[in-house]
DNA sequence: CTGAAAGCGCTTACAG
DNA sequence: CTGAAAGCGCTTACAG
């Protein structure tokens, strides 16, 4: 591999000037940088990024905590933050609290020895108190995703979950539907509880009665809460489920009673993964707009690392609503 | 952040000394580590791994190519094979070909740029040519997982997709299935027509009639290809579906027309992804054993990147069958 | 607009 | 068992 010596060998200049060149510094003569060019492709060039970090003290690497528990939000947050960090020419290291064998000392180990920038703590990543200590303590910045505590964290992204809510009952109830149960997230989480009063703030102003029933985020919790709901006096001719996962698990339930989706029973979701467009009937569902929270969580973190732009405190995207297969007006009785 | 000098300082000994002990290097007497690690635990001392790369010349650092395509088997993939690469203190660069607005060519600066000791080829990355060409020039070290074309690698590892196809259609058969149907993955990737290969030579030795039919790996090409079998004059009691996620969208299909799974329909599919357990009825299926194939192929990997240990060729990790809830014996006409 | 020199934080022969 | 010195491949003031 040849180094930048040679290439300024090649060039008939000072490694400074090839340097110049590598980082695009203004002030290079128009000549002297073709010629530079031509050797490093000629000498098939490429800088040695552990020399440019060591020399730079800066890493331009980020941290993404993450657990990989292989849940689909988890799985498209992590390929859009990857995507969104190489365009912006940063690396990503990947750590996953939960991963077997690894303590969390030496996630703390890597984040040192790599001299990260910043990090990004996905949830529920976001409310690893120790982590958060280790970071702070060591001065490295990081952006929070979804926290439970946003009042911990000086720079959080998260979504309308309220307004999602919101948006999820009240699209049931526009269609005509008076008995609309909603089945929960987990609900030591703090998104969990923000769409439950969504939900709850739509039902109270339509002045109709709820129907709640706790799940706990997979498909086989949102089976379980469905059946538990079908067995009801009066069970509900719509279901909002508070995760897509639980929604597909909803309409498992169903179809497993012999209920037609949407005919019998009405279903919507939260968070719009790659399965709800791929099940049948496809799901409507309230959209959380992971690329731009993807996004937002880059610019603003780097932004804090490289001009150190003042105070960020607390973005928020909003969520939507698409309307898909899952649901119709309930049929007259 | 201190650096060696100042354990050096603090210690009262040399930067040679506070080296190594780092890196636990044999000869150096008991009071001197102790005093030295007291030095480094109060100066909170983390060695730079830029430096470190550097001067050894060795990055410790792997590259995966995987598509983030979000398919449950990549995510299995990709959190086993971190886990493993940090097990042996190796860093992972996750390289998306598919990422919107990062052509190939920056993959391969990333690569180049951060000395890579060593590839990963995740499907279907291990059939990128570009790639594989530009790895071969560089003499990048590189495993392909499962790819098309096996004898272009000279190291590979692959699962036993015939044995599973087979294994998968003997079951449904020993139940005393007699139409029993096969939806294949897409005809265009190898493992998919090993697995079929698989079910046409049980259902041959069986002298069992075949019932083919063509899917695309997700579950809504499971649903509508069952939907198509479920047409037919005399309509399958069984379907093995190649993975999955396509014995999902068939459940659905069977459940959509009013029959029962297990009772009217077998479904035994293929992977085992997260899915499988947590869908009602849970899945019979064949289990694609990939915390094995990730840790075969970083130690293989490894071992020649450490130690240059001569050929390899091809490993094949064996699947078996997991027996849930989908399958039981046909009913009696 | 270009060059010579110092130094980032380590590791590695080489002495002793 | 320990130390002094060179050097990995860059960037960055500083001259000119």
């Amino acid at each position: 591999m040849s180094t930048i010596k040679d290439v300024a060998a090649r060039a008939r200049v000072s490694i400074k000037t090839v340097s110049s060149v590598i980082n695009h510094e203004p002030g290079v003569s128009e000549g002297t940088r073709r010629n530079v060019e031509a050797a490093i492709r000629d000498l098939d060039y490429a800088p040695n990024v552990s020399a440019q970090r060591l020399k730079r003290g800066r890493s331009e690497l980020l941290a993404l905590v993450l657990p990989l528990v292989q849940s689909p939000y988890a799985t498209k947050l992590f390929a859009n933050i990857l995507a969104e960090s190489h365009r912006h020419h940063y690396s990503l290291v990947v750590l996953d609290p939960h991963a077997p064998g690894t303590p969390s000392s030496e996630l703390e180990q890597i984040v040192r020895n790599h001299r990260i920038d910043g990090a990004i703590l996905a949830p529920p990543g976001a409310d690893y108190a120790r982590l958060i200590a280790f970071l702070k303590k060591n001065h490295v910045l990081y952006a929070a995703i979804a926290p439970n505590n946003p009042d911990e964290h000086y720079f959080t992204v998260d979504i309308t979950d309220r307004a999602g809510g919101f948006e999820a009952a009240q699209y049931l109830i526009d269609l005509g539907h008076t008995r609309i149960a909603h089945i929960t997230c987990l609900s030591t989480e703090y998104f969990s509880q923000e769409r439950l009063t969504g939900y709850r703030e739509a039902m109270e102003q339509a002045g109709l009665p709820m129907m709640i029933c706790e799940g706990s985020n997979t498909i086989e919790s949102g089976f379980a809460a469905a059946m538990s709901l079908f067995q009801q006096d009066t069970p509900p001719t719509a279901i909002f489920a508070g995760n897509d996962e639980m929604a597909v698990g909803t309409i498992l339930a169903a179809l497993h009673m012999g209920r037609h989706v949407p005919g019998d029973l009405s279903v919507i979701g939260f968070d719009d993964i790659l399965i709800s467009q791929q099940i049948r009937p496809r799901l409507t569902t309230i959209v959380q707009p992971i690329q731009e929270v993807a996004r937002m969580v880059i610019e603003t973190l780097l932004g804090l690392i490289e001009c150190n732009t003042g105070e960020v405190n607390h973005i928020v995207i909003p969520t939507r609503l698409v309307v898909r297969d899952s649901c119709v007006a309930p049929k007259l009785k």
